[in-house]
DNA sequence: TAACTGTGGTTCATTATATGAAACTTTAAA
DNA sequence: TTTAAAGTTTCATATAATGAACCACAGTTA
């Protein structure tokens, strides 16, 4: 892709370092050890002292004054919030992804492009026993799963192709597509039908339904989906009278966002 | 407080400098050019340019290759994130939350303390036209509105002087109590009720309900409000039923927090 | 109770590393 | 076409980050 090193004749250690302490948090190492960010950077004592100082200090980190270890600061918190504040996209969804947890009790997911990636922007989680794994922020391959596929699908070929170059299909359930033919087959069923049932692909024991949102460019923006537990709806036909009601949630948000469908005539 | 200049002997001067430089970006100004950031700041134009490549290239800003702007980045939403879903609170009220935004159609906002602050964790954003701002992950003095009062009022004497006296009460609207000993009695009457009904005393047209929420350690640690505008309920009745309700609601979400109702007997 | 081990915290000489003035290159306005 | 302002790059300089070595403490083992 775009600069391997992009940039790196600018680098500054101390800040870069700064960066990697905090990446040795994550969502389930969410306290840390001086001793342990020792261990995971390699890097010297006093050089993580001197950083974790500085960084708690400002509030990005936080130190338990008990155990000593640390934590992710409120101030990254904040800096989240403007950010996940900018999604316009959220409050234009909100009131259909309510409607569609309480409907079916499943959990229901946005996501968007960022940075070639699938990033999940929203959620409402259902009540249901069987849960799938998802935080806001997370990031998947844009192949992955229900939201990949459909902000795959109104996509270049050539886009495509150059995401399953950087990420190959991979065999995430026995069901999931690992075929480039067959991947391309479906983004195609996609684009006619408006929306994607996934049966198992990308999660064991869910079937996911998702359709595109769009806004004023005419460019699919976001994806909403529904992760329903598989169940006793043999035929499919709950399914398919789902994806239609969210296909057409879809365009209503997507004409809030300044969508304008084309007349059919028009082509 | 603690340590003004807390541990600033460890201070390290580009990761400061880099932490002053993500200071510029606010809900606000969401998007900065170099020149507005090297003005903000008053650094070298050559220290920012080389702090924005890093944080760029580490996904913690964004520039748009269009104007050249930088905006917050990725990164610090997925850290956010991180954060955000800790705060265990938020899956235990969220059922509550919905519920009274739907039924109210209000703002519904749940806070806790954060640093001596009330830092908003959640919200449920109403349909009615009159908003309050107030966006998740934003700072308030303790003291602030129908939330502060309520976190304040289960905190011992000596606390809220202390918050008192680094904040002093503000007159936000013509019906803001701005007396200690008015302030301190309200306190009192809210661990009496175990409610507090605020009328347009943080927002003009707004009037304020909420409740404690506490948790195995029979601290109150957090605090769960209801927004409404200021309407046709001359009685007050209405409001009141309501405050019942959320108060019900709140013990509810303390029990499964892990609170445990004295018996009133044992005093 | 002494020796050991793994913490966090501190000092300070050394030089690698951040710094910023200055020059250069766009881009935008006049 | 000139002017101005923003972004980019270079490079000599010394400041500011570095990390080995050391201290202090707590928990564990012998």
């Amino acid at each position: 892709m775009d600069g391997i090193d992009s940039e790196l004749r600018y680098r500054v250690q101390v800040l870069d370092r700064a960066l990697d302490v905090l990446d040795c948090f994550t969502f389930t190492e969410r306290e840390l050890s001086l001793a342990e960010i020792v261990r995971k950077t390699g890097l010297n004592k006093t050089t993580i002292k001197r950083i974790l100082s500085n960084l708690t200090r400002r509030k990005y980190l936080h130190q338990d004054p008990g155990t000593k270890k640390y934590r992710l600061g409120l101030r990254l918190f904040e800096l989240g919030g403007i950010v996940f504040s900018s999604f316009s996209l959220r409050k234009a969804a909100d009131h259909y992804m309510e409607y569609f947890r309480d409907k079916t009790g499943a959990t229901v997911l946005m996501g968007t492009v960022m940075e070639d990636q699938l990033v999940y922007i929203d959620k409402r989680e259902g009540h249901s026993l069987i849960r799938i794994s998802s935080e806001i922020g997370w990031r998947r391959p844009l192949n992955y799963g229900m939201l990949g596929m459909v902000l795959l699908a109104y996509r270049d070929t050539r886009y495509v192709k150059k995401i399953l170059g950087a990420y190959p299909l991979k065999p995430y359930t026995r069901n999931s597509i690992i075929d480039e033919g067959q991947f391309f087959t479906r983004l195609e069923e996609i684009r006619k039908r408006g929306y994607v049932i996934e049966r198992e692909e990308a999660v064991e024991g869910i079937i996911g339904i998702a359709a595109p949102i769009k806004d004023y460019t005419e460019k699919t923006v976001a994806a909403l989906g529904i992760a329903l537990p598989i169940g006793q709806d043999k035929t499919g036909d709950l399914f398919n009278a789902l994806a239609n009601e969210l296909k057409k949630a879809c365009e209503n948000i997507s004409s809030n966002m300044g969508f304008k469908k084309k007349d059919s005539h028009t082509r």
